[in-house]
DNA sequence: AATTATTTAAAACAACCGTTTAATATAATC
DNA sequence: GATTATATTAAACGGTTGTTTTAAATAATT
């Protein structure tokens, strides 16, 4: 850190020092000194090389998708030759080992659950790049799951409710933290919860297949 | 709030309007300024009757808590005599609504996800005055339904997965909105999403109480 | 009615915020 | 090597924050 301070040049150090802070601060707790301060630079630096705090903050936020997609590549659950049941599980995998990965790159999923929580104008691009593809996938198979004929508001229903699962772990990590710190320890912990909650869907979506015509919608 | 606002003493108007700014602010977003302004009080008004804003902002969680209690009176899913399955439903119906409800008590929910989200020194209190009695209840409904010997990280990862379920709808709103605005418009979309969660859920948990003993754990 | 205590009010406080300015140092170009 | 262009710096700007001060108004008590 201290010699890449000193050879990287100073908008690129702005750049990952802004996405440590956001991702660390939110956007309205973050203060441009402190992350000038950080990146070793002036003050005036941010107005210098970006136009203001807020256009820092969209670059961050595009930078952090950017390094988060170069080094968590595209899930294998992408592959669409293999069951459903397993490309659920290698999603689901996969999603909370980003989201808990605690790392580089949990500044990615945590600068998006911030703007979740408490959105800013920078929200709607982040659900189109981040989100949107994201719902899609898990979409595609859990209508694989279900049968082509499911209706498409429990498809949807379904998928909250996986997503639901996973994200907890990042929004009430505070929680988690304090009444169940074994479940958030290390990485095999985050494989085990992984495991759970692909049983635990599993399980209803095996059942909703199964029971779809007696449903009373 | 123009007629009360003559006739409650200043105190008592800048707990209410306290609880309604921090719930839509946030501790820190929100101001002193707002905060008296909208209780039609002078600004020092604050740090004479409290001590300073923290002490507002706990005593304005306090009085949350003691308000919603109040309108919300504890659930019936506390009946030991009702079958649990029927207790799961009353617990996630009475609980979704609780989320989403906007109107008067929606701050209380609105705090307290604010807290989770993003912790100040209040959360251990709200911990355990407002979350571990919810989470106490569900997880004996939860090992109920499991049977007596079920295994306790089991119930635990269960009752995540539940809440999980809940809270998604409350911490990802935004997205919600955005995506699925048809799922979350009103009172009845309410109780079709409280209804999914707790058929999804008992679809798994019993699935779960089957094939117990086939488990790898 | 006089005196004490309590509540309200306006103004100022020091600290911090994002941003701008104006001057200096460094690099690049001719 | 002189002259541009680029990068960095220190200082100050106007604005907002939570809090304090000082004084006036109101209520309570004797």
């Amino acid at each position: 850190m201290t010699q890449s301070a000193a050879i990287e040049p100073a908008f690129d150090r702005l750049l990952q020092v802004a996405v440590e802070v956001f991702a660390e601060c939110g956007f309205r707790e973050a203060t441009v000194r402190e992350i000038c301060s950080k990146a070793h630079v002036n003050v005036a630096s941010v107005n210098y090389y970006f136009r203001s705090k807020e256009a820092l903050y969209t670059q961050a936020l595009a930078f952090a998708f950017q390094e988060a997609n170069r080094l968590y590549p595209h899930d294998a659950a992408l592959d669409n030759g293999l069951p459903p049941e397993q490309r659920l599980a290698l999603f689901i995998n996969n999603f909370l080992h980003k989201l808990l990965d605690d790392s580089h790159l949990g500044l990615h999923s945590k600068l998006i659950a911030r703007e979740i929580a408490d959105p800013t104008k920078a929200l709607d691009e982040i659900i189109e790049t981040a989100i949107t593809p994201q719902f899609n996938l898990l979409q595609e198979i859990i209508q694989q799951i279900l049968g082509a004929q499911a209706d498409k508001v429990i498809v949807q229903r379904c998928l909250l409710s996986i997503f639901g699962q996973c994200l907890m772990f990042k929004h009430s990590r505070s929680i988690i933290d304090r009444l169940y710190p074994e479940l958030i320890v290390n990485d095999s912990a985050t494989q085990a919860s992984a495991e759970h909650i692909t049983r635990f869907s599993l399980a209803a979506l095996t059942r909703f297949s199964q029971q779809k015509e007696r449903l009373i919608p």
